[in-house]
DNA sequence: ATGACACATTGATAAACTTAAATAAATCAA
DNA sequence: TTGATTTATTTAAGTTTATCAATGTGTCAT
């Protein structure tokens, strides 16, 4: 268990905007950067700053599709990080 | 599950130095400031904000003990946290 | 009471983060 | 090709955070 990653996950997490991006992503299991702009009332280039940091961390997995980026849960990080808490539980 | 709680116990865990304090009481059982300062690299205000940081989160549990703070962990939130993202995977 | 000890608080500074306007790059439709 | 669309990048401002010196507060031993 790489505590560097631990770490990195956890900043992407905490923050209340990157938080309500993975719930929403959760929720409709795929989105495109567009979709955040609607849901948050963030303009694009700070969604986009808040997109690459949870996928720089690999809280979330991210595909070009044409001029989109789709977004998706990294589920295995999700593992890993729940097996992490469990271990200190 | 409030998200709020999560929010503030990833910022908490999302630094190096107090993970670091983490993982050492985990290892410990239990530790006091002044341990802290020890095996980091850290002043003692500096030990102190971040410990501030670790009880009001949620992350440690202290107890103060003559002039000593008891630092444990709260293992009661590593499994809300463990529990959270499980959901997600 | 006095001095030593452990932690908390204050104040100051530097680094990092958040945000959005302006602009660029890439893609699609007509 | 042209214009519209979607995301990325650059830049700059405002805010927050990390850090430590100095100092304060509470506790223990003598």
């Amino acid at each position: 268990m790489d505590l560097a990653v631990i770490e990195k996950a956890a900043n992407a997490i905490a923050d209340k905007h990157r938080l309500s991006i993975i719930m929403e992503v959760v929720k409709k299991g795929k989105l495109v950067c567009g979709d955040v702009c609607g849901f948050t009332c963030l303009s694009q280039p700070t969604v986009s700053h808040h997109v690459k940091i949870l996928v720089d961390s690999g809280v979330l997995h991210s595909v070009k599709n044409g001029r989109s980026l789709e977004l998706t849960l990294n589920k295995e990080m999700m593992k890993q990080l729940s097996m992490f808490f469990l271990q200190l539980s």
